[in-house]
DNA sequence: CCTAGTTACGTACAACGTACGTAGTGCGCT
DNA sequence: AGCGCACTACGTACGTTGTACGTAACTAGG
């Protein structure tokens, strides 16, 4: 209980190598390339420190010399695919340009499965994340606003997309872990909804389940989301 | 592996009582309530099955007859809490009565910090949720528009409520648990991002923290975003 | 009344994060 | 040059979790 962590020990501050003892046999771009993978590939409940430990071709505790909690893993992981964005030169429309990093995050988290879950509670100033803050900001020159406004721009363009995306997952992996089709599933949902709804107690839900029967068009909500929160800085 | 459920499983599609067999010493009310309290009182981790048991006064697998997952129990606490939602007679002015209730999820997710962690993934179709849910179309009924863009509003402004939300708790439970205040935890990141950003490779990012020093306005910044996200709809 | 379905609960298991102890290794200092 | 210490590596072990399973008691419907 004595010497252990006074400070915030964010993972971003301690050095990857001191100089002292052995080399390490891995570098922090190794292990969380493992873990991305494993998430990838098989969930990010699959990501455990066995596992991890075990792609990587080492003991499990060995993990604990590069990695002291798995919280830090975790911000590892997210930084790793941070590293996946593209940035370019800023057009001089920043409107266009945001709705671009809007798509390519959400492409991103497309491809990573697991970031919404990660990213929900608070997303936190790795390496990768700072240099995406940067050019969200450069996007953002030709918008005449104080800094402050524009970081709630682009923590709100963010939110919405990390929202937004985490429900579309959410709502693929219940159609594919289900051994029934997505209109099964729709039938199933009017019928429960139905049954509640026929009490009468609930009059404009009944009538906008009767409104729009066929399946949710989910890029287009994305879209039209996207623009409205746009709108709303002008 | 036979007979285990071929179908969704909601758990409010199941009846609460059967009639066969020894009537059930505890109702789902009783669940729910046993498991907020300790929700609130210890955070949403010390919320297990063995704990809820113990504090109904029962042994930990007789749960299991109530709640067949765990994430069932879930399910009935945030319906238990949806059930606080005060539902008014609609002003006609929608915009000022979503304005109503969105401060008063916020203040309902401020009572009970860990309902945004709950919400994130998706939110179910819980009883309380759907009168909710009837209460902010009562609400919409002045706004003239198709079902379709209704709930998309609705959905729009619970998003952002859960994710501004959540940000603030985890904000303020990283400054309690933490030793030092919240000006020196500012003053520590502060140093450590100037560190980075004393590189110079992210000049929009120094000057942004240049800009505004002090604390966040948390409550300014969640009123920003509402009242931005209300002007995309018009 | 009987029997089938339900409740109650103790035992048990697999999996998790991780504390701890020990052995080996190589940089920095004297 | 060589000593020492900080670091790496990793096996073992502990506490905690969700929950499968078996058994005993009980009550409504036929």
């Amino acid at each position: 209980m004595a010497g252990r962590a006074a400070v915030p020990e964010v993972i971003w501050s301690r050095p990857e190598r001191t100089g002292r003892g052995p080399r390490p046999a891995y570098t922090r771009a190794d292990i969380a390339a493992a873990a991305v993978r494993i998430a990838d590939a098989e969930g990010l409940d699959a990501v455990t420190m066995r596992r991890v430990a075990g792609e990587l071709g080492c003991g499990t505790m060995s993990l604990y010399n590069y990695v002291p909690r798995k919280e830090d893993l975790y911000e590892l992981m997210m930084d790793a695919v941070s590293g996946e964005h593209e940035l370019w030169e800023p057009s001089g429309d920043w409107r266009a340009d945001m709705i671009r990093v809007a798509h390519q995050t959400r492409a991103l988290m497309h491809r990573h499965t697991w970031l919404p879950r990660l990213m929900s509670p608070v997303y936190g100033f790795s390496p990768n994340a700072l240099r995406y803050l940067e050019h969200c900001l450069s996007c953002l020159d030709p918008f005449q606003a104080p800094y402050g406004t524009k970081m709630e721009l682009v923590a709100m363009v963010n939110g919405v997309v990390t929202t937004y995306v985490g429900n579309e997952i959410a709502t693929a992996e219940r159609t594919r872990s289900l051994p029934w089709s997505a209109d099964e599933e729709n039938a199933a949902r009017i019928a429960y909804l139905g049954r509640q709804v026929a009490s009468g107690a609930y009059p404009r839900l009944a009538a906008s389940f009767a409104e729009d029967a066929g399946p949710i068009d989910l890029e287009g909500v994305f879209e039209r989301a996207l623009t409205r929160v746009l709108d709303g800085f002008g």
